[in-house]
DNA sequence: TTTTTAATACGATTTTTTTCGTAGGTTGAA
DNA sequence: TTCAACCTACGAAAAAAATCGTATTAAAAA
């Protein structure tokens, strides 16, 4: 499976928010929940797209002269990977601890917690006679 | 909050499966675990909690020639620490995006779920009359 | 056309993390 | 007492990540 690095991460969030984008743009959005951390030059931010590139983690239409990048897995594949990564490095495999924790230590919406449950009702089911 | 590498969470799992342990013990676990990776020397261990115990990470007890380290953090606070990283670096602050993978992509017990189902329950209630 | 702006390529440096070798000292068995 | 087994300290090398400077070139503005 994938597994990008903090700054990979960086770029990721921002091609699945915003879609298809140049690396300029890329560049600034970074920057733009940094303020804090300090900011990341261009050519920081470039060179880490051209190296997801090369690892096949982007793709890249490069047909005109500022190239256009997109994330080459979808955002859900790899959330996938790193809570699998997570459960695994973290929490012994126990897929609820992780739950409790991300659940227990957050205000989560009404709307949420209902959404949660019917998915809980899907998984009994599914499960049926099972084990 | 903190933050710790790769090489220092297999530390941590140890110690907090296990309890105050030495290298040797620590080394020797981490190792089980490895078989297809390869494994770690001794000194390797014994330099990664030597610094983890640095950064206050591990605490030490070092009366007897063979030192006793223990995590210095709660496995809950540290699972914690990650979850919100995670959250915040990959599921744009999604708890709900967060449960629904690590709840759908493993088998998790009747047990389990129930527990989950408890835990809901027990939030909502909390929540009252809120929102 | 000339000048300025902006983009990629590339190499190199810096920082962080991981790994290990060696030296020196305790402990316990032979 | 002597030797082998085992421990920590420490420095340093190797590997992985992150950052940036400079050169070059294309496009746009003047």
């Amino acid at each position: 499976m994938i597994k990008p690095t903090e700054a990979e991460l960086e770029v990721l969030q921002i091609l699945w928010k915003y879609g298809p984008s140049n690396v300029r743009f890329v560049n600034e959005a970074i920057n733009q929940n940094r303020a804090a951390e300090g900011e990341v030059g261009y050519t920081t931010t470039l060179k880490v797209m051209q190296i997801m590139f090369e690892k096949g983690i982007l793709k890249r239409d490069d047909s005109a002269r500022t190239h256009v990048y997109q994330a080459a897995f979808s955002e859900e594949s790899t959330q996938k990977s790193l809570v699998d990564k997570l459960l695994d490095t973290a929490f012994g495999g126990s897929a609820l601890k992780l739950v409790m924790q991300a659940l227990g230590n957050r205000k989560t919406s009404q709307k949420e917690l209902q959404e949660i449950k019917n998915l809980l009702n899907k998984i009994e089911q599914e499960k049926g006679g099972e084990q």
